[in-house]
Formats: C-alpha cells, structure tokens, sequence
DNA sequence: GCTTAGCACTCGGGGAGATGGAGTGCTAAA
DNA sequence: TTTAGCACTCCATCTCCCCGAGTGCTAAGC
C-alpha cells in the first residue's frame, strides 16, 4: 500500500492522537497536530480516501475518525518511529533487574510484574525450553536411613530436590550403587524416553531397594514435565481498568478473566530470540482478544530456555512506547543471562550476547 | 445487647435477604421471609427501634433497611447458621486437594485460587513460620571443580538449593571440609544469629577456600528470610466485579489494585490454627477494606509453618457459605499435611524445594 | 399497651424531550 | 486541486417529570 506523503502524515496525526486521547480526531486536530498548511476542507476530502481504503473508521457518521485495525497494521509497520527510553527510565529498570532475582519461577513471575508496571498495561510473562529437556544428573543425600533428598539437575541446568521416604532403611552402600544406577541409566533422556520396559531393566538391576529408583524416577518425570512448560503467569490486570476502553465493566470484566485464569500458551506465536511481534486487534486467534492488541518479546534464559513477555492492551495501544521499553527489557535479561559468573540461575555460561 | 426473638429473626431476614439481593429490604419482604404473623406496621415499629440500636440502616428516608457493620457482627456471631456442604462440594473439594499439590510455594497459590472459585470472591494465602527457622544442614555437590550445588534444608524440613561458582577450582577433600565446618558452625541458627564474627572464624578456618563458606551461607541466609513470611498470593480478583457493590469502576478499581498489589500480610491479626475469624467493613485497619469484609482461617502445614487462608468480598458477603468452605477446605488441608506417608510436603509428609 | 389499617409523604430511578456543539459532506468558486 | 461556506447529523448532557416502593404517623381496635 503506497500512501502520499500527506496521507501519512495524516493517518499518523490520527493514530498518535487517538492514542493519546482516546476521541475520535477531528479534521481540524490533524491541521495542528501534523503542521499542514492546507484547509481543513481538504483534510476532511483525503479523510474520506483513507477511509476508503480501510485506514481509518468513524464510530457515527458526525464524528471523526478513529484508525481501523488495518490503520494501525500500517502505522506500526511504517509510520511508527522508535522512541527512546529516558536515562531516568533505563537506570530504573537496571535497578530493579539487579535486585530481588532468585529462582526461575520467580524471575518469570517478577518480569511481568516490572514490565506491566513500566507499562502500564497488563502484561504475561512465561518460559519454555527450546528443545526436550532431559535429566543430567542424580544425587541422592540421606537424611536417616529411609528418607533421603533426591536433587535432580535438568539440561537447562536448573536443580530440583524432593525429600522422599521409604518404608524400610537403606544402608549408605546401597544409596550409591542407586545413584550410580541412576546415573547411568537414567540420564540423557527426555520424558517419553522413559519408558516403562527401563523402569523393569532398572528394578532388576536394583533388586529389592527398587523402590527409592522408582520414587526418584517419577519425580524426575514431574520436574521435566513442569519445567518444559512454566506456568503463564500474569500481572497488572488492574491496569486495563485506567483506558477508557475499559471504563464499562461489561468491556473491562470477561478480558480481565480471560487474562487472570484463561490465557493460554499454546496460542502464542513462535518468537525468535530478539525478535518482537504485534498481534492488532482481529489478528489475534482467541476471540476475546479481538479488540485488543498483544506485543509479544523474548529472550534467553542461558543456553536451553527461552523467556516470553506480552503486554495487553486496547487496540490504541501506545505501540511505540510499549515497544521500547519492552525491547530494552528483554535486551537487559538477555545480557543478564548469557553473563557467566553472574549468580544467575539457571544455565552457566551461556556465550556472551552480542548487542 | 439483648433481642427480642422477634427482633432477632426480623434482623436476619434482613440480613440474609440483603445478602442475597443486594437491595434494601421493606417491611413486607420481611414478613414473607421470617414467617412472621404479624402486619408490616408492626415490623416498621421494629424496623425503626433495630434502626436506633445500631443494627439496621436506611439508604434514604423511603428506602428499606440495610444491615450496619454492626448488625453484621451480632448476625455472624448469634444468628448465623452453620452450613452444610453438599457431598458434591466436599467430594469436588478433595479431588482438588489430591491432584497437583507440589510445592510449598505452589501449594499457597493452589490454594488461594480454589478458595477464591469456590466462593467467588477473591481470595488471598500465605504461610508463615511459627517460629524462628534455622537451616538443620548443608550438603555440597561438586559438579565441576568450580561449580557447586549446595543444598540446605531448613528447620521446617522444606529443602532448596542453588548452583554456586568460584572463581578457582577445590579439590575432593577440600570440599568434604567446608561441608563439615558448615554443618558444625553453621547450623540451627536462626537469621540474626549468623554474626559477621561467626563468618570471621569461619574465614579462619577455610583458609582460601572461604569463598565458597561465604556463598552457601549467603544462600542460606537468603532461604531463611524468604522461607519466614512467604509471599502473599492473590487470586480471583475478578470475582469482585460480580457483586453488585462493585459494578462501578470507582468502586472496584481501588479495591483490586489494593488486593493485587500492596495487601500486607503484617496487618493481619494472628491466629491460632483452626480458628477462622471475620472483620466486618471498618473493623478493618486497611482503609480500602473499610467497606469490605474478610474471613481468615489458617490451618497447619506440618510442624513449623502456619498456612493462612483469606476471602475478600462486600460487607453483604455471604457468611454462611463463605465460613463453610474455608472451615472445610483447612480441616482438609490441615488433616493432608499432617498424615504421614503421604506424597505431600512438607513435615512429615516430605517437603521439597526446588531452585 | 401492643397491633393494625389507612394515608400522606419522600425519595430515587428511569424515560422523554430539549439543547448545544463538534464534526461531517457537499457545493460552488478560486 | 484547494478552499470557504453552509446545512445537516448525531451524540452527550441536562432537565423535567412520573412512577412505585417504602416509610412514618395517626387513630382506631384488640
């Protein structure tokens, strides 16, 4: 879609104002707003072109005009120039990166916090691993003789540990052979490589202290399973309720739940590292995303996980905005990740990021 | 404050009545609900002295009658029914229970988000220590000669851990030392008890390799801090939007930004396990909940941590029902963490921590 | 002295106009 | 192709008014 110069800078004066103000913009709002030295006569004539051209929409026919889907499709792919974050804001997401970073879960949980809070919009943020994940290690500590703590370390790294019991006591000589055991048959593989004929290989091999291996293998499979997929996890819901849009409970309620309990990974997108995508209004495949828009942004977590993070918001979705700061964001985790020697989890020494 | 029985079944009709429909109750309403064989007049006589004692209050002058937060309170104390739950409701309570409860951390969650479906009114949860927690022992796993995973089990029997790095490589037996001087000086000490002296002497003890004494124990100190006051969760927020009281955004959105954000744990009463307790609107010290009521109950999550559990909803919540399903679902929950042999964390059920 | 029928009164909710302003589309001239 | 001028449209807001639910009060009845 080739546009004039002149019809740009109109349907950009549109969209920036309707972002701002939530109105339907006037003929003569664009005069100001895109410096344009003609009347507001010929504003309203090409009004009328860009609204044939399915760029723009009115609510009612004396009103002005609002971007339609399409309107923002071209302005973020074309029109939308990059804005850049204030030292003061960059400063205050390093800030809040460097603290209160520990586990995983916590991690995925607290960066969708930080950037619904930077945005104020509301936004998701989970984790999955890139490729099957498997078992690399086993360590079993025994704690008295019949309960013992199974520590499990995965492929991305990250450990697992479950206090286990069994109904009669091991001798220490016994709790190695198990660990070697392990090991050996039990590591390097993904969840559906498990099989049910290794778990028998494997109770021959162990004999009557059978048990604790079944035990460990199990959990082994629980953390595999919970691991490949982090939980959705979503923050600032409220935030919908400070855009017009929202005002109405009606609007504001079945998106609020959808967002609080339905949200489901599965529907995403395939993200690229580094790569950021924005899903406008219809373009979105769960009909009660239909008038909002989704920017979604990823990053890596070590060598084996990738981190996503989305932001909701009404189609009027401050695009530029939403985008710098989330790009800046995930950049920042990317970095944070790939840094050995940071005290990080999970994933060791991850090359070094180029920027 | 003595009443009539008369008096006593008008203020609960009107109670339960409000509870149901969220409109001011009239004098006829009355009549039909209590079963009363007398004419409205003479409930008007008694509506205006119920009104004078405090109980009851009017909207305007041609309204009906609402409770006060203090006819709440007689009501929740004196006139309330214990509600039974159906069999259905129990059966689906349990099935709930049994399924995906991992985690201590999962398990706050798990159980705030059922609490809140099964009322429908948002619902928050936490866990503290009863007491001081102190770390009961220290294992070190040597992955390579620079990477470590430590793992400490604290004195609530839940075990976390943390992979480590040093700038340079130990050795075998280096190892099996620091792990012993670990688990001599460094064990059942609360938070504040590990001094900077203690590490000083530790130093000492190490030698050069107290780098990894002051990583581990950092870990620990750490854990401990977290493990103490569990964050609080919120879930169903959503549910709010539901009640009539707050069909207004005015009215929901203080509300929800205070559930979601900033509700804090250290303005809850204390409570003994078993006990549940209801703050009626103002009895409350938050001033956001000043128009809301809360029921609390906690039950036991082994010997050392104290679950609590609490629903939010209109001072108009419905008691009954609220204080059956939470007396029920902690009873259970209390009675799953406490039998031994089960797969359920922690005490003696077998807790698990995972990094 | 408590209860009741009757009645005037009060108040809020909600619908029906009325008003005004913002913005359009169209026409005719530059 | 642009522009001034103008009639027109539509929504948002306000006011007004009516209706009904429910009250308080009074006077009579048990």
């Amino acid at each position: 879609m080739e546009l004039s110069e002149r019809r740009k800078k109109i349907l950009r004066a549109v969209v920036e104002q309707y972002i701002e103000t939530a109105e339907p913009v006037g003929s003569k709002a664009i005069l100001e707003r895109a410096g344009l030295s003609v009347s507001s006569a010929t504003v309203r004539n090409e009004l009328s072109e860009l609204e044939e051209l399915g760029l723009l929409e009115q609510p009612h026919t004396s009103a002005g005009r609002i971007p339609s889907p399409l309107g923002y499709r071209i302005y973020v792919n074309e029109l939308m120039e990059e804005q850049k974050l204030s030292l003061q804001e960059t400063e205050r997401i390093n800030e809040a990166l460097h603290s209160k970073m520990a586990r995983l879960d916590q991690i995925i949980d607290e960066a969708g916090r930080m950037v619904s809070r930077m945005t104020h919009y509301p936004a998701f943020a989970l984790a999955k691993a890139k490729e099957r994940l498997t078992i690399r290690r086993y360590d079993l500590i025994m704690l008295e003789g019949n309960s013992f703590i199974a520590v499990v370390m995965t492929s991305n790294e990250a450990v697992h540990n479950k206090v286990l019991r069994l109904p009669s006591d091991l001798s220490e000589p016994q709790l190695q052979l198990l660990n070697t055991l392990l090991n050996t048959s039990f590591v390097d593989l993904t969840l559906n490589e498990i099989t049910p004929e290794l778990m028998r290989v494997a109770q021959h091999a162990a004999g009557e202290s059978y048990g604790l291996i079944s035990l460990v293998v199990s959990f082994a499979m629980e953390v595999l399973q919970e691991q490949e997929q982090l939980n959705i996890r979503t923050a600032g819901v409220t935030n919908l309720l400070d855009h017009p849009e929202y005002r109405s409970i009606d609007k504001a309620q079945p998106l609020m739940e959808y967002l609080s309990e339905e949200l489901d990974p599965a529907q995403l997108p395939v993200l690229q590292t580094e790569q950021m995508k924005i899903i406008i209004g219809p373009e979105n495949a769960a009909h009660e995303l239909k008038d909002t828009s989704v920017v979604l942004a990823s990053y890596d977590i070590g060598d084996n996980m990738r981190g996503i993070i989305g932001v909701v918001g009404p189609t009027r979705m401050d695009y530029a905005k939403v985008t710098a700061r989330l790009s800046y964001f995930t950049d920042s985790l990317t970095r944070m990740f790939g840094k050995p020697g940071t005290e990080l989890p999970p994933g060791s020494g991850g090359p070094e990021k180029e920027e």
